[in-house]
DNA sequence: AGCACGCCGACT
DNA sequence: GTCGGCGTGCTC
């Protein structure tokens, strides 16, 4: 044998071995190269990490040898190298988790004979198709939006009202990469997969110069297959431009110039197991280390690779607060788009970049073709429940309003986050209530199938004809979910007809798009077609119709119940309201000729809110800067840093026992960093109890992001430790989450 | 995470 | 007498 390698392989930072793992090898293999390798019984894929001078304090006869490397692949590069281990460090995992996660599934389990066969095949030609000229005109905005980001080198934050044209100033700026460089790539992330194929569309289209095996996408929603294609596309410099979800960060991109994240606030950029990484802030990091490569020498192929920078275009109308603070501090661009394409002719000057711009709701790819949308933003109308009939759903003049659009032939969408008939079923007489036996939370009465469903565990039964306890007939439901909403508006619509005069019998169509209408595939797509078709007067649903979705034909949103954020434990509450009730306006007044009469309603209790007073000037920055006041002075992100550990056991006692005396062995060791950082007694979770098992976590909050990260890091041991002891053998799992999005 | 080994109940 | 339950422990 004539070398040590550091071999890095799928072993989670919980097990005992977090680092690398030595192998002999009979020649020297560069960094990044894949690797068959022997782990025990099993036969795995392996990420060279190192060429190591010895077996270091392994005895060399335990070493193993490597088995085989995958040699028609290029090395991963160093940057791609460097990405890994920086999210390994940062959300404090092993660096084989996260290479072996971010590669795709089905490298793992291919030999090297089907991965040599699979890689001879031709690669699709470059057609030579001139590239499309005859483009739309930019708007005085969008073109000033793309001179400034020329202008700067800074990551960039593009915020700009819906309709105004995001994804044109993203095609332009994708383009200009794409022409400087014949080998440069381009990836851009978009949150969820649905958004992806209308997106991937218009990136075809644009650029069918290229090819279409030149513009790959690359989600969970692929067969292994479709991803491995599309990952080889991209690693080996094919692909030019990628389109993903989160998972697309970790892609290998040996020429990466531009890294697009639209609807950057968006939380599902937030992986929520295992590595629980920001995508979003992965991509600013990773544009960061690809404008300067390091200093370890790359190999041969990519020798002559021009020196060149990597840009990072992060774009929403209403951006995460650390964003927009970024921007505020200087450390981000900000470019602004205030105004709808088409709006008012376009005479209207944007604000000067920082001021206080009137913007409308968030996401939209609005097509900027032709000028037909000249829709302004609807009006917001505060609807002051506390002067309203008691406990009433739907306050009389949002009645009246609806109404009056359906005799008008057009139509209403009303939002409730809260699917199902009922949240909870409970009897009059004895006090009983739906609660689920496994969890600490209550079933929801779904009346079409007539269960007791619980989300958090999916446990469902019958609903029963009596009270369980004491057997009384009278049990009822309490409060509304959106089955009942939709129900409950059929009644109080009743009498409404149609302008066509359509007689009673047919009555005002109501539609309902929920997690539990959309299951089967295809069904979201069919009842966004009968909405666009005009089949429905009144949709009804939860938040996900507020994405994405451009609805011509509705000039009157309301939120039925929002109240509940805007007094949340959860300090980001907030913030979520305002982008789901900015992007819920947003659907409204897109038609050419309704746009000034459409209309925002918001029932609430507290109508003197400030998040409300903003919404109404459709100002995110005056909001922002209200928040942000509010967050600095609590110390909050992105004032101050925070995890959480995480703790799951049979008992809660031993979940929260766990995690207090980690954290008093870490106060005992005067850890690194420790001095800065605050840990908090263990609590339960919000939801203490899901499918039987108690969870507790723990928050760690510091105002420097270094100190908390070496106090993580020194503290991971103490925690393993921990777990060893007797009475916390019983515990299930732990966990930290670092920059978590929720506390 | 896999995948062992390891010690106690109902089956060919 | 074995098949198999998942509890504990190791993987260069």
């Amino acid at each position: 044998m004539s070398c040590w390698l550091g071999v890095v392989v799928a072993t989670p930072a919980h097990s005992n071995v977090a680092g690398a793992l030595t192998y002999a090898c009979e020649s020297p293999l560069a960094p990044g190269t894949l690797v068959r390798v022997p782990l025990g019984k099993r036969e795995v894929l392996g990420v060279v990490w190192e060429v190591l001078p010895d077996s270091g304090d392994l005895q060399p006869a335990q070493a193993r040898a490597v088995l085989g490397a995958l040699d028609g692949l290029a090395p991963l590069s160093e940057t791609w190298r460097r990405l890994v281990a920086f999210t390994a460090s940062y959300y404090q995992r092993s660096i084989g988790e996260v290479a072996l996660a971010a590669l795709p599934p089905q490298l793992r389990e291919l030999s090297t004979v089907q991965l040599a066969r699979r890689l001879k095949r031709p690669l699709a030609a470059f057609p030579d198709t001139p590239e499309t000229t005859d483009l739309i005109a930019l708007s005085p905005e969008q073109a000033r939006a793309i001179a400034e980001f020329d202008a700067d080198t800074r990551p960039a934050l593009l915020f700009g009202a819906t309709g105004s044209g995001k994804t044109e100033v993203y095609l332009r700026a994708a383009a200009r990469v794409l022409a400087q460089a014949p080998t440069a790539q381009v990836l851009v992330m978009v949150p969820e997969i649905n958004l992806t194929p209308q997106l991937q569309a218009r990136f075809e289209e644009r650029f069918a110069h290229l090819g279409k095996a030149q513009v790959v996408a690359l989600h969970s929603g692929l067969t292994p297959a479709q991803r491995l294609k599309s990952w080889l596309a991209a690693h080996a410099g094919q692909a030019r431009l990628v389109l993903g979800t989160r998972m697309a960060i970790f892609a290998s991109l040996p020429n990466l110039r531009l890294i697009v994240v639209d609807e950057e606030h968006d939380p599902s950029y937030k992986q929520q197991e295992g590595a629980r990484y920001s995508a979003r802030d992965l991509a600013v990091y990773r544009a960061m280390i690809e404008s300067s490569p390091g200093h370890a020498a790359e190999s041969v192929e990519h020798a002559g690779k021009p020196a060149g920078i990597c840009r990072v275009l992060l774009g929403s109308a209403t951006p995460s607060l650390e964003s927009w603070q970024a921007t505020v501090t200087g450390r981000y661009q900000r470019l602004t788009m205030a105004e709808r394409i088409g709006a008012s002719d376009g005479s209207t000057a944007g604000p000067p970049q920082g001021g206080t711009a009137p913007s409308g709701g968030s996401d939209g790819h609005a097509v900027p073709s032709v000028g037909a949308i000249h829709g302004s933003l609807p009006k917001v109308r505060l609807v002051d429940m506390s002067h309203q009939p008691k406990r009433c759903t739907i306050a009389p003049p949002l009645l009246d309003a609806i109404a009056q659009r359906i005799a008008r032939g057009e139509q209403s969408l009303i939002f409730l986050n809260r699917r199902g008939y009922a949240p909870v079923l409970a009897c009059h007489d004895c006090g009983w209530k739906s609660e689920c036996p496994h969890c600490s939370a209550y079933r929801v009465f779904h009346k079409l199938d007539r269960t007791l469903r619980c989300h958090h565990c999916g446990f469902t039964e019958r609903v029963p004809r009596a009270c369980p306890s004491c057997g009384n007939i009278d049990i009822a439901p309490i409060g509304k979910g959106t089955e009942r909403l939709e129900e409950h508006i059929a009644e109080l619509l009743a009498g409404v007809t149609r302008p066509d005069g359509s007689p009673l019998h047919n009555s005002v169509r109501i539609a309902r798009i929920d997690a539990d209408t959309t299951r089967l595939k295809g069904a979201l797509e069919s009842q966004l077609a009968s909405v666009h078709a005009r089949e429905v007067d009144v949709l009804v649903g939860t938040q996900m119709i507020a994405k994405g979705h451009d609805f011509r034909h509705i000039t009157l949103v309301a939120a039925i119940n929002p109240d509940g954020a805007l007094f949340s434990s959860d300090f980001r509450a907030p913030e979520r309201l305002f982008g789901l009730l900015m992007q819920a306006a947003g659907r409204a007044g897109r038609d050419a000729e309704r746009g000034e009469a459409s209309e925002m309603w918001v029932q609430t209790f507290h109508p003197q809110h400030p998040l409300f007073a903003a919404l109404k000037k459709h100002d995110y920055p005056a909001f922002a800067a209200q928040e942000l006041k509010e967050r600095e002075a609590a110390g909050m992100s992105p004032f101050g840093f925070s995890a959480l550990v995480r703790a799951e056991a049979r008992d809660q006692a031993v979940a929260q026992g766990f995690l207090n005396a980690a954290a008093a062995a870490a106060q005992a060791q005067q850890l690194p960093g420790g001095e800065a950082v605050t840990p908090y007694p263990a609590v339960p979770m919000t939801i203490q109890r899901v499918a039987n098992i108690e969870r507790a976590q723990m928050l760690v909050e510091s105002p420097s992001r270094a100190a908390l990260q070496r106090f993580l890091a020194a503290w991971q041991p103490l925690l393993h430790q921990t777990r060893q002891e007797a009475e916390f053998k019983s515990l299930i799992r732990w966990a930290i989450d670092v920059d978590p999005l929720a506390i």
